[in-house]
This record gives C-alpha cells, structure tokens and sequence, in this order.
DNA sequence: CTGAAAGCGCTTACAG
DNA sequence: CTGAAAGCGCTTACAG
C-alpha cells in the first residue's frame, strides 16, 4: 500500500498539516518534529502525491509544449532539439514537460490549446503557427506563455526567437562580398514571421549594396524538402541565378539534392547557403555553408524565462533575440 | 470565473452525478436530460477538470517517456522521432504525454521513473539504460511499462524491438557477398541489449559464410560520434580491415567523418554500412548505405500497445519485433 | 432513471 | 509553534 500523508502524520505522533509544512518548508517547524516527520517518510518510503497537490493548490509543477512539426517529418529536428533544451533546465527545477504537436495546423493547435487547459499546465511554451492570432489568444488559459522561433502579433507573452534578420542579412552579405549579383531567395510561408524576418534581411542586404531586388530571383514553398527540391529547379532552370540562399532547414535539403542531382557544381555553377546546422551540412560535397541557429539554447533560454514568469506573474512581457551564426564552409 | 460541474448542474437543474454520468457515459442517461447538460456545458464552456479527475478515478490519461539522449547530442534523433510518433498515437486516443530524458545515465533514470511515480501516470514507456534491473524494476508503480529499443531482462512488461539481429546479419552477409572477407565491426557499449544483438548477426554471418571471428576486429566505444570517429581510426590504422559495419547512428556519423578527413575512399579502400537512416545519409559522398530502423513507427506501435494493455491489464506481456531494412546506396 | 453524499490526498486560512 | 477542519473538483458506490 503506498503512504499518504494521514499515514506519515499517524506514523511521526504529528498533524497533516504539520507534515505538508515540513514538506514545502512554508511555515516554521522545530528541527525535533522535523526530524520526526522527516524519518517518519523514511520509513514508510512517502512521495506526496503531485495530483492531490495540484488540485489543491492550484499548481501542476507542468509546462506544456507545442511544437508545429508536419506529419512524419524527419528533418525537422530544429524543434525536438529546442523541446530537448527545454526539458533539460525544466526537470533541473523539479518541472515536468507535456509535449504536443500542432501539426503546422492552426486547427490541431486550438485543439491541443484546449487539451492543456484541462489539464491544469502552469504554463505554456509553444511555436506558433500562422493561423495564431488574437482570437487563439483569447484562448489560452490563467497561465503565462513564451512564444519561442516565431512571434504573433497582437497576443502578449513572452518570447525568445532568433535574430532571422540579421542572421539572413549576414549569408546574403556573404554572398555578395563573394562577387554574386543575382541572388535567388527560397523560403518556407510567408505568413511565418520567422520567413518573413529573413526575407528583409535578404532585401536589407541587397539594398546596403546597392544591388536592385528581383521579384524572380524569389519562390515561396511550403517548408517541405520536395519544395526546396522543386524552387530551386525553377529557379535554376532560368539560368539567372548564381547563388541561392535558402532561409529554411528542410528545403536547404532539399536545394542541395536538387543540385546534386543534376549535376550543378557548388558553388561554381551555383553558391549555396543553407538555414540550420545538422549533422549533414558539413558531410557533402561540399560542405554546405549553413546559418546556425542554437536550437538546444534556445530551449533552455524559452525553459529559463517560463520559470522566472511563473515566479514574477506581474512583471512586463519581455523577449530575447539570440544570435545564429554564419557557418562558412565551401558552399560558396 | 472558469465553470465547475456544481455550476453545470445547477445551469441545467441535476445533480452533478448526472453530469458526470452524461460527460463519461457511464451510466444510461435520458435523452431529455443529456441535452439539459450539454446544452447547459455550452453555455458555460465547462472543461472538465482533468486534476480533479485523475485524483478521484485514479487515471490520469498521461502516459510517461522516457529516452535516453545524451547531453546535448544533436546526432541522436532517432529517439526523438519515436517520441513523435508515440504521441501521434496517444493524442488520437485523448491522452497526454509526459516527456522526460535519462541521459543514458542509470541513476538518472531512477530519478526520472521516482518522479513520474509521483505523477499519477498511467503508463511509461521507456528505453532503458543498461542499469535497468530487477531493482530498478521494483521501482515502476502500478502501471503497465513498454519497453522500446532495448529491453532489460528479467524485468516483465511489454516491448517493441527492432531485429538487430538480422538486420546486422543482412548488412554483413551483404559485405562479405561483395567479397569482404575481412571486416570490422564497431558498436557502443555491450551492455545495451541493441548493441549486443547487432553484435550477434555480425557474428552470425561470419560464422554462416565460414570466416573466422577476429577479435581484432571489433572495436566497443560509447555510443558517441567521436568515439566512432577515433575507433575507425584504430581499425584503419591497421590496414587490416576492408570493410566496416557500424551498429549506432551517432558512430556511423563519426566513422564516415574519419574515412573523408584522412582521404579514404569509400568503399574503394573501405566499404562502410551505417545505422539508421538520416537525411544525411544519402547526400554524403558516395551516399552511404544503413541499416534503416522505422523510427517514426516503432513510436506508434509503442504507443499502441501501451493503449491495448491499459484496456486489458491482464493480459500476458506481449513483445513486437519490428524489421529493419538495408537500404543499399553507394559505400560497399 | 436520478440524486445525496462520501471521499480521492493534499494545502491553507484560522484558531489556539 | 502545532492542529482541526474546510475545501480543491471531480467520480462512484449506494439509496430510492
């Protein structure tokens, strides 16, 4: 039979309410009863039970997670590495991790907001997709939110995102200062604020050096590897273009493959630059030149601002840009 | 104010016995009053409260995972997309899941599962460690356990595998058809049941195909790329070798990135075969061959047999074996 | 077919 | 400094 706590009460000679002190240490205990109380635990190998808790106090010590992963999709490990980062400073501070997925479907997202606000989450954290908007917002519950790799407009929370524009402003740079004018920009929906932020940077970086914006040299897909497959052919196939950058991890793939495949030399026939670092980019040939987001950081930085919310409900929404990296390597 | 069953009841003019009854279906309610209920949660929006639920019913419709990724390794993503396609299953049948990473560390583990315990789950599914054990055994609550990847003996509760046996047969039965005769075999730590069936196909070709065993062969690391990266290098070094059968992802990684810093060609002066199936896998040069394990899918089976067994806790444990392919590219 | 009431295991004002 | 007791929001025998 497992303990509760009536049982550690009978077993130490003391209270229940004495024992739920010695516990959460919210009120002065002598150290004598505490020691009792204490051995008493020992003895009959207590565990308070964290459901009773919850309902009673309010509290479930768990943070949800929402992460926009479509289907079975294998390269998208970006945000299984942030929830990894994430899991890691939470259980340090005795918090657990719901983890769920939206799909990259604004239906499944309201469905899975109103999963957690049954189950009684001290917060959420969670990577919105396009359709979140001030409605959605109106759903989340009595707890705070982060947004973390994307940011919606309009609903408070707080926030930890990826400085997208400098980080694409920085490759397209790169490219520049390489000799390439005719640049070719490839990125996943437009209505994701982190696509967006890159494409300005992408615009930002052509205009600083004086090199005139092309509504060719772009192609929007869908995030997914077979459009990066695809885009770059149409924007290979007009010969126009002699770099690439591509502002997205799974269609960076899929650029590469498409290259590959045909034969295009990198860079001599097409200089590339990649969104992302795994473990591929600095396997091919050639090594691809990639924009290195801190993915594990990034969890571990959206864990640390949940905690400290929880701790300071009052204090003003706050964000936190981190920097990616140009990794250079010889793509370009 | 957020809606408890008592304003439900009191909305539609019942007891809150009926609405838990209409709620859960547990019990034959009339038409007449089922509509008074529910039109009565509409108006109201009345969440059930799943807190208060799992303390009276003792079910918390939240099933535990634990992985054991090491560190910060980017490289391990395989247990990443088992713990999607666990909740891919698990969500579709209304229930939560609990993620939580033991490291690869025994002690953590028991940390992990004493906390779980606390949290009223219905379930865990876990990739054990090598400390598993018949003590540790004791520690898992009165819940069923799935065991995936690994399975610890001794230790009863469900599995799904992946046939490492074969499947390591099959890759080396296909080096030695190429006409290796000579071949090395490199792995992670023996005590992981995975590591030491893999072991065992490797062995079992040899013997099939009548090739002496050398012990000189084998190199044991721990599971990290740079150990798969140093080890190749031993076996290499002694130009003993024409071929080698990598039985871990993350090694695989690291034996690929040896051969191409030092200038080998594959397979001309090795012919090499991976496990599992990454992105980068095919995009290196030569696209490498592996052993593909369905990640995605044992994730689900997982989460399945977890569903059937809390419908049927009786139930003698069951295992699943699931195949592996080789999947044949271009490195022997 | 429906309801009154006990109770799941805690926490937390409140009293002393 | 410690304890008696109410109550968190449900479910579930039990009675009728």
């Amino acid at each position: 039979m497992i303990a509760r706590i009536k049982d550690v009460a009978n077993e130490a000679g003391v209270s229940t309410a004495t024992v739920s002190h010695v516990i959460n240490n919210t009120k002065f205990v002598s150290e004598e009863v505490k020691l009792k109380v204490k051995s008493a635990m020992n003895r009959l190998q207590y565990t308070p039970n964290m459901v009773a808790r919850s309902l009673r106090s309010r509290k479930s010590n768990t943070i949800g997670l929402i992460v926009p992963i479509k289907g079975n999709d294998n390269s998208n490990h970006f945000f299984l590495s942030v929830a990894n980062g994430i899991e890691s400073v939470l259980r340090k501070n005795g918090y657990h991790l719901l983890l769920s997925n939206s799909h990259e479907d604004p239906q499944e997202e309201i469905e899975r907001i109103k999963m957690f606000n049954t189950q009684c989450i001290d917060g959420l954290i969670i990577a919105p997709t396009s359709g979140i908007s001030n409605e959605t917002g109106d759903l989340f519950g009595d707890y705070p939110v982060v947004f973390f790799d994307r940011r919606p407009e309009g609903v408070p929370g707080d926030w930890v995102l990826v400085d997208g524009m400098k980080s694409s402003y920085d490759g397209v740079a790169a490219l520049i200062e390489k000799g390439h004018r005719k640049i070719g920009f490839l990125a996943g929906r437009m209505d994701i604020s982190t696509s967006m932020e890159r494409f300005c940077g992408y615009k930002k970086a052509l205009e600083d050096y004086g090199i005139g914006f092309q509504e060719d040299y772009i192609r929007i897909g869908d995030l997914s590897g077979e459009s990066g497959y695809e885009l770059t052919g149409e924007l290979i196939g007009q010969k126009a273009v002699t770099a690439v950058f591509v502002a997205n991890n799974a269609m960076s793939l899929g650029a590469v493959k498409y290259l590959k495949d045909n034969h295009f030399d990198i860079p001599g026939d097409v200089a590339l630059i990649g969104f992302d670092d795994y473990e591929w980019t600095g396997m091919v040939n050639p090594p691809l030149s990639v924009i290195r987001q801190p993915s594990y950081e990034i969890g571990k930085k959206a864990g640390e601002i949940m905690l400290k919310r929880i701790k300071k409900p009052g204090a003003k929404c706050q964000g936190y840009l981190m920097e990616a990296d140009l990794v250079i390597r010889s793509s370009f």
